[in-house]
DNA sequence: AACCAGGCTGCCG
DNA sequence: CGGCAGCATGGT
């Protein structure tokens, strides 16, 4: 099918931000996103200058209005947020810190945050501890390859490689710690038994820890072990789409240093779409 | 080849 | 309580 996306949206920083691990772009100029056991091929037709945007997309329109679009986040204004942010910025008194967000905020033109899976928020980011983001990616593929099952390509669009869902909770919990460990993962191993183990035993309910409010959400996941502030932290911002989280991490760290001050409970209930802009901005 | 990475746990004071 | 060593492994 064909969509055309009239707010800021931008796949090739979408994919580099640090939210997703497994989407990429392929060597056919095609987008492939990836989410549990569904993905997307999107392509941009008509050149790339031209307002409003146009996709070719490789699902049905049911598929697209009904999970896709949800995503990415679509019903959001984000121009209009981004357009909140900048304002805010121009109160500052402080230029120095002023001229560091401004900056963030327009490098950050495109980004989203995505609605993704709670689940595979919680298992992907307890495996993002102390990795930089090539050997986090290297990780969540060696545990899909492992847990995971293929998926198989869709339409027209086929595929380099084989491609594979990320594990269901009843996947993994076919894997042991040692298993895990010999994945390469770890002390993080037993980490993640344990959160297959309280997901698959219903002492924790992640549909029903959506209807808690934000900082009962985060609570509840730091009840799993190797879940701290940070974890917890980008589980609610990417996995729930709680805006006003701000996970802390050594970059935002930085960030918060380099303003001589925490910048961002100033944004309120969009603090995490501009923590998001900031940590852009420093690792690209 | 050292040093760092979207940190957390357990222990020490 | 706050502070901090130790942690497994892959990138740079």
């Amino acid at each position: 099918m064909r969509a055309e996306i009239r707010d800021e949206f931008d796949p090739d920083k979408i994919i580099r931000s640090g939210q997703c691990f497994r989407s990429r772009k392929l060597d056919d100029g095609t987008w492939m996103f990836l989410s549990t056991d569904r993905m997307l091929r999107m392509k941009r037709e008509g050149g790339t200058d031209p307002m409003p945007a146009v996709y070719e997309i490789s699902c049905t329109p049911q598929e697209w209005s009904g999970f896709w679009s949800g995503y990415f986040d679509l019903s959001r204004n984000y121009a209009q947020i981004r357009q909140i942010c900048l304002e805010i910025i121009d109160d500052r008194t402080d230029t120095a810190a002023a001229s560091f967000l401004r900056n963030a905020a327009a490098e950050g033109c495109g980004l989203r945050i995505l609605r993704q899976d709670p689940w595979e928020m919680l298992i992907t980011f307890i495996l993002s501890q102390r990795k930089n983001m090539p050997a986090i990616a290297l990780s969540v593929e060696k545990l899909c390859r492992a847990y995971g099952h293929e998926i198989k390509a869709e339409g027209i669009y086929d595929l380099p490689s084989a491609v594979f869902s990320f594990p269901s909770p009843d996947e993994l919990s076919c894997a042991s710690e040692p298993d895990l460990r010999a994945l390469g993962l770890g002390y993080r191993a037993p980490y993640v038994t344990d959160a297959a183990q309280k997901v698959c035993s219903g002492a924790l309910d992640l549909q029903q820890a959506g209807s808690l409010d934000d900082e009962a959400l985060y609570q509840t996941l730091m009840t799993v072990k190797g879940v701290g502030k940070k974890v917890a932290d980008c589980i609610c911002l990417f996995g729930y789409g709680r805006l006003a989280r701000v996970p802390v991490d050594v970059w935002i760290s930085r960030a918060v240093t380099c303003c001589g001050g925490n910048p961002f409970p100033a944004f309120g209930p969009y603090a995490g779409i501009m923590q998001q802009y900031v940590f852009y901005a420093m690792t690209k």
